[in-house]
DNA sequence: TAGATTGTTAATCGATTAACAATC
DNA sequence: TAGATTGTTAATCGATTAACAATC
């Protein structure tokens, strides 16, 4: 669905008002079949004979991947990718905000990044008692992952974005793991590179 | 299979010496049919009665997916994911080595990241002409990413690493694009959550 | 040899595609 | 009304799981 509301966004931009599964499935490279399953199985956005109003089906898709209400971000690890991360303001405008930045090395206490507080993984407790926080982003190094996200299950957290290089194991296992992990695509990309030779 | 890659590097890390689908599969949370099924598509890396061997089956994994050979890459965009990708040191571990950073801001002419020089777009047929480059990571604005691809397939480029929010419409269909949409993965975060309230 | 565990075939499941009736 | 295009059912395909014979 990410993909989805991608596309029509873009649409939204070129100021197309409205689409057909199969104008659709061009672009998208997938089958107009699958894109009316696919759509049909949130809810009937479509109407026979005209297709799909781009408004309109950019706004149920947000709905349904929960884009209206606004969600707080901490990034623990304030290395290079969780600087990046803070800095980057496309997650913004999808409604996600990072709020702080966490990290052991006491010679980045007090500094920010974009306006992105610095802190010191200590006042974590502290800092969650002052602010509500939906998400937490990993990109500190893999050993100390274990530990933090239970932690974080403690103070209520219900997700982690997690660029570790390691699968959590999570005491809660209501709490949502989105895993990024970006050695594993580049040996995926070898690997396809690897076939494409043929 | 970079996933099978990386438990069994850290089977190594533990010294483990061998395993059989059974242990293998109540780590990796899969079938250990589904372990013996993968793991026999690409040759009889087991063994009747043992089980595999760690190292060997490691070894032959890493063969599979083209890591003995050295990549080289270079990141069009040195903005902070550009930078906090040359500062990532577990990428050259697995032989991936990111040679050059490119962008079109002058400020950065001549500055580098972690010994990686930054150097601008114009110069990247002279570079590309004095170093071999395998594999190009986008990591700048997604409006310009289209042209430089195709320029890029131009010099003899094999694969994309893609972190533009865009799917790229290449000139050569041999070459091979793999994906990293962060907001695609946020909103499928945000997606899961919903998902997981019931 | 007996026990363990793979390699491999067969059965199941789910996801994708095709087809077409419903309907705007 | 006729044409277009969805919603939805049925058919196909591929991937996952189960089962067990082969073999170390």
């Amino acid at each position: 669905m990410p993909r989805y509301y991608r596309y029509l966004g873009d649409l939204l931009d070129e100021g197309v008002e409205r689409i057909s599964s199969n104008e659709l499935s061009e672009k998208m490279k997938v089958t107009a079949s699958q894109i009316r399953q696919d759509l049909n199985n949130f809810g009937g956005f479509g109407q026979q004979g005209y297709g799909y109003n781009v408004q309109y089906l950019y706004d149920e898709i947000g709905k349904i991947l929960g884009l209206e209400e606004q969600h707080n971000i901490i990034v623990i690890g304030a290395g290079n990718l969780g600087q990046a991360l803070a800095n980057y303001s496309k997650f913004q405008k999808l409604g996600f905000m990072i709020i702080g930045l966490f990290d052991i090395n006491p010679a980045l206490k007090g500094e920010s990044q974009s306006g992105v507080p610095i802190m010191m993984l200590d006042e974590l407790e502290d800092f969650a008692s002052k602010h509500k926080i939906d998400i937490a982003a990993f990109t500190m190094p893999k050993y100390t992952a274990d530990t933090i996200a239970n932690r974080l299950v403690g103070l209520g957290i219900r997700a982690i974005w997690n660029f570790a290089h390691l699968d959590l194991d999570l005491v809660d296992k209501n709490v949502v793991v989105e895993n990024v992990h970006l050695s594993d695509s580049l040996m995926q990309l070898s690997y396809n590179m690897l076939q494409s030779q043929d």
